[in-house]
DNA sequence: CCGTAGACAACTCCTCCGGGTTTGTAAACG
DNA sequence: CGTTTACAAACCCGGAGGAGTTGTCTACGG
């Protein structure tokens, strides 16, 4: 467990990481601030300046650490479908809303509750490439690989995958019904676009 | 269709209604108040809420107002596309794009612009079905109606409207280029959904 | 060299406090 | 009927104050 690497420089970025999202399960993203993240990971302040830049940065960080995470969790799911891409789509569709849901950091970003509203909107209307451009390639990417029967060209990939990140989030935002009836509806739609 | 009932009641809340949207358009949302619209109308205050109920009623109303208005410019697109299924529908889409940008009244139910967040945003997350709903019904049976050789069933229809109206919805809270850029990606997922 | 501790101005946030406005309802009036 | 008037409760606004934070800079120490 003892890092090889450098004990303290890269590894003090991710522990902080860890910390701003446990403050923000348990109090919000208000009562993250610089000096509890530095407290709680044993580090000065300034370390953490140094670390993260600033709060709109860490902010940014986490996101992308959710998106990593969310593209991590499709990938497993196109795996455990490995000869239907419908299925193995709308496994990650229904997985993904799941896991969303009661994430608080997504509900935070998603302006739905109060909170780091001017920290977090941004990165999903004002530059959209920023994260949500990174999910869309990356995504596109592991359905590209995992199902090459499906004749789709790349820039047909990011459309249809543009797409269906776009219904994700505005299942999070509208719910419409359980999970199950969402995903029961968008397995439709992914058929379709992946060519029935 | 109409008795030419009393000139008074039916046709006051219409009134108020544009009076309402006027208010919106020149100083936003929360420059609307009961007795400037009773003012604005001529009439009383009361007579405001006689009609309207309450402001959160109005809130709803204007939505419908709007909704209405929205179902009306695609019943005018697909007429204009009366024989290909795809131009139409990419027209309506590409069409309400563009009338919602720049429309006060979307603007501050998208939630972006602050104002009377508390009044509008429910309308689309809390109860969906009241006006979402509604315009998913409107357009799915103009679309059935319109492109009958488009072979679907009617929850078919049902579930590729939902989908069209949450990316519709999607693009305008985060813009993905110009109009034409998105209608261009929303051409291709629209001539899948119905069947190339 | 890297991280710490301390100090610092600017800024945000919260609270309290009035005062004005608005909401929503109810009565009396024409 | 619709209008006027009255009214309690809620809401919004601007300012004053104070605590807490941000972001930066400098001096210190292993």
């Amino acid at each position: 467990m003892k890092a090889v690497t450098p004990p303290v420089p890269a590894r003090t970025r991710e522990k902080l990481l860890a910390a701003a999202a446990d403050v923000i399960r348990a109090d919000g993203w208000a009562a993250v601030t610089m000096g509890k993240l530095a407290a709680q990971v044993g580090v000065s302040r300034q370390t953490v300046y140094n670390e993260l830049g600033s709060k709109a940065e860490l902010a940014k960080a986490l996101m992308l650490r959710e998106t990593d995470r969310f593209v991590e969790r499709v990938n497993a799911d196109v795996a455990a479908h490995p000869d239907h891409a419908v299925d193995g789509v709308t496994a990650a569709f229904r997985h993904s809303l799941e896991a969303a849901r009661g994430n608080p950091l997504l509900e935070i970003a998603l302006g739905g509750a109060q909170g780091g509203r001017d920290d977090f909107l941004p990165l999903l209307t004002s530059q959209p490439e920023a994260v949500l451009g990174r999910a869309v390639d990356a995504v596109a990417a592991v359905f590209a690989r995992a199902y090459p029967e499906v004749r789709l060209t790349p820039s047909e990939w990011a459309v249809a995958v543009e797409a269906f990140m776009r219904l994700l989030l505005s299942h999070l935002v509208q719910p419409s019904g359980s999970a199950e009836h969402a995903s029961g509806q968008m397995r439709w739609v992914i058929g379709r676009m992946l060519g029935s």
